[in-house]
DNA sequence: GCCAATGGTCAAGAATTTTTGACTAATTGA
DNA sequence: TCAATTAGTCAAAAATTCTTGACCATTGGC
């Protein structure tokens, strides 16, 4: 059926709130706090999960600027995904949540 | 399917988050934000929403912490459900949130 | 007593999200 | 050349979440 898109964001949290919500976003989130990511590593390391899944929150997650993709045309040329200058940003936020949940 | 339950938040921040995802729950943790908010006046509000969806969401909520929930025995006898310490503390935090968001 | 409002519960269906599995295409090692 | 690895896409099925609509109990006004 028809989304009626009613409300743009008049909340800016509830939008990052929906920007990390899904069943994988925070844990690839969290991985990408560690160091650059990559699709298969993260279908292994995250049990349960699907290439579509994996997939589909790397795209948005790329589109909401919360990562960045790059392509590693080296040695063995592959994709890293790391976390973007506003994804840090958010870090930092997140940081001072943890002492008070 | 039985759910295996495997990641007692490793994450605190992930924690929050589904504390406060599903359709309702950033909303009406915004009114409560303004004041004490009321069952049926948040299904009048809410456009679209239902009881069902607004009784689970304020139940978790009460649940989690993030509201109490609170019966006025005076005048016309109805519940009300405010931010709570914890709900209030989270609002800090929110409010950096919006900054950079 | 009757009717409306408050604050719910419950089962069923609709909608959304996620998983499964088949398939693709380029690169690399042997 | 063959096989494996990387990084995907797509459609369909399964699982989860949400809405609809029926129902219920208490309070309050008239």
């Amino acid at each position: 059926m028809e989304e009626i898109e009613s409300d743009p964001a008049q909340c800016p949290v509830e939008g990052l709130l929906k920007q990390l919500s899904g069943k994988w976003k925070p844990q690839i989130f969290r991985m990408a706090l560690a160091g650059p990511v990559r699709f298969n590593a993260l279908l292994r390391v995250l049990e349960g999960s699907s290439k579509q899944a994996i997939a589909v929150a790397l795209k948005e997650m790329e589109q909401q600027n919360l990562i960045d993709k790059k392509v590693i045309k080296l040695k063995p040329l592959h994709i890293e995904y790391t976390l973007s200058e506003r994804g840090k940003s958010l870090v930092v936020i997140f940081r001072q949540l943890e002492h008070l949940v």
